[in-house]
DNA sequence: CGGTAGTTTCACAAACTTGTGAAGTTAAGG
DNA sequence: CCTTAACTTCACAAGTTTGTGAAACTACCG
């Protein structure tokens, strides 16, 4: 039962793509999306190349690409199996928690811009005042998720200490 | 030459572009990023048709689409000045805290996806257990915004009891 | 070493997106 | 009611993105 063919609309495909499309709808390119969520739903959460092209029924060269950016930002990792030539890319679901909670750097960069134009705005006026209130709000985001973070880490340390 | 009406960059045209930049990296429509920006930037927190166009060099029908959507998502309102033709449209600075923050629409819909996906994955199963994790991740990370929001609501009535 | 399985790069065509001008619609003001 | 200012809709051209086939590259294996 080990043999996860797909060739029909299986349950396991169907979730693949539903998925990614959330994941493309919230800015992810759309083959790295399939890439990842294909590998999250795969048993030993690590496929081949020829594995993803044949499931998604997509090219080697767009394999590439999304493992390329997938790397990039650390959700996937490669590796060679030893006296293969393929490459196994893996899921590093625990990153995939911090990077995608760790939008703080965006938020950052919005509040700096947000300062700056409430400076050329001038506190006094009605506009420099809005935008200086907006940057306060992304500040205090920002520091709520990174303490957020923090706490999920507490918590998955607590409930599986060695995963 | 004198045709140009105010062709300099304004530092406040300058943030107008730059948050706008920012806000399109991350998802929206140019448009509307454009419209909502030079809104904020505005001293009423309020612009007509003709000055958004004027202002960000677009055309009325751009202008249009941009504030449909916008309208839509409830970043912006429409009213019209008694006695005038001309629609005002106003930045809901307020909802606009919400609307940015109140992604758990979206979270819960990944969720709920995941939930389904552990499910017909099986429980019993790597892939299934893994994806249930991921569910838990993003469960964890909606109570936290949740929260997170009431705190700054709290905060913000403690500050500026009667925005 | 040479053959070859596997991966990456690249140019391009297809598909999608975006902003516009112009025609169409609505309603205020005579 | 008719005129006209203001907004919206629509078809389309320009621009961008996306995924592909094919060629180029890499490094295992015999």
């Amino acid at each position: 039962m080990s043999q996860e063919q797909q060739n029909e609309e299986t349950p396991a495909a169907r979730f693949v793509e539903r998925f990614a499309a959330e994941l493309t709808e919230a800015g992810m390119q759309r083959m790295a999306a399939r890439v990842f969520a294909a590998l999250l739903a795969s048993d030993s959460g690590a496929l081949t190349s020829a594995e993803l092209s044949e499931r998604l029924r997509i090219s080697p060269a767009a394999v590439s690409g999304a493992v390329r950016y997938l790397t990039q930002i650390g959700l996937v990792g490669r590796e060679r199996e030893p006296g293969s030539r393929r490459d196994r890319y893996v899921v590093h679901d625990e990153q995939w928690y911090e990077t995608f909670a760790r939008r703080d750097q965006l938020l950052t960069r919005w509040e700096a811009i947000l300062r700056d134009g409430a400076g050329t705005l001038g506190a006094d006026t009605a506009a420099g005042a809005r935008v200086a209130d907006t940057a306060d709000f992304f500040a205090f985001l920002r520091e709520g998720m990174v303490e957020l973070l923090e706490r999920w880490r507490d918590h998955r340390a607590a409930t599986a200490p060695d995963r």
